[in-house]
DNA sequence: ATGACTTACAGGGTAAGA
């Protein structure tokens, strides 16, 4: 079973890139962020076209997150995080498909920090937390899978020095993912591939796909109840080299049966 | 310090991204 997460960058300006990578890579479970779109235009046909159900939030103008599952409906938990009534920005959806419990999540970018948008992203990361630790310790099978806005170490970004001063290279998010992960979960990519630089993101400037200059800020994580039936992690880079494409490539892992 | 790109919203320039 391949699980995967693709921050979109806009759901219906990537809607052929989407359908392209969904019928050549066959993904079993998909979660995907950045829709940039109202729920009423959701490409809900056009997705079913290529075999798959769909649960979404979306909302006007930015943010939004789906979960796809290839040949069955995904069963909604929840939309939104617990504690987050007046929040106005879609950028959780949690749904059980095929057994697993997944979370699909979009956390704020944070810059510029400080100021009111870095305060909203460790808010926000806090409520993830609290929710996160009802997930991992479930039972269940968990994967927590997203756009986390997070360059965990100066190994996970191609020029560290050039970005100190970004929200996603902050102590302050570098300690509440750390401090996510410290609940027992496993960050599948890194798990994988321990040493290598891996990266899932390359931004549209100076060329910066082309020179390889990524970061790496989609984690899929599993909890102790998943991590055993983890065999393979990776990023579907060649999305990204497409023309059109999203400024993040597709990152998935790889569970046994 | 800014801008380099892209998307959405709107029908032009602004907000937002990371």
């Amino acid at each position: 079973m391949k699980i995967a997460t693709f921050n979109v960058n806009g759901i219906r300006s990537r809607l052929s890139n989407l359908l392209e990578w969904l019928e050549r890579e066959t993904p079993d479970i998909v979660c995907l962020q950045e829709l940039k779109a109202p729920d009423e235009v959701f490409p809900a046909l056009a997705i079913q076209a290529v075999g798959y159900g769909a649960v979404w939030h979306g909302q006007k103008g930015w943010n939004g997150v789906a979960i796809l599952a290839r040949g069955a409906n995904p069963v909604e938990n929840r939309r939104g995080l617990p504690e987050a009534d007046d929040d106005s920005h879609s950028r959780y959806i949690e749904a059980t498909v095929h057994g697993i419990s997944v979370g699909c999540l979009y956390l704020p970018n944070g810059n510029p920090q400080p100021g009111p948008k870095f305060d909203y992203k460790l808010a926000w990361f806090e409520r993830l937390i609290r929710h996160a630790s009802t997930l991992c310790d479930s039972g269940q099978p968990v994967v927590l899978a997203g756009d986390y806005n997070v360059v965990p170490t100066d190994v996970d970004i191609y020029n560290a020095r050039s970005y100190q001063k970004d929200a996603l290279l902050q102590p302050q998010s570098r300690e509440c993912y750390q401090r996510l992960l410290a609940q027992g979960w496993t960050d599948a990519l890194r798990a994988r591939f321990p040493e290598e630089r891996i990266y899932t993101f390359w931004d549209y400037f100076r060329q910066h796909w082309e020179k390889n200059s990524g970061w790496r800020i989609d984690h899929l994580l599993l909890n102790p109840a998943l991590k055993p039936r983890l065999a393979d992690a990776g990023v579907d880079k060649w999305v990204r080299g497409k023309t059109n494409a999203s400024d993040h490539a597709p990152t998935w892992v790889r569970l046994a049966a």
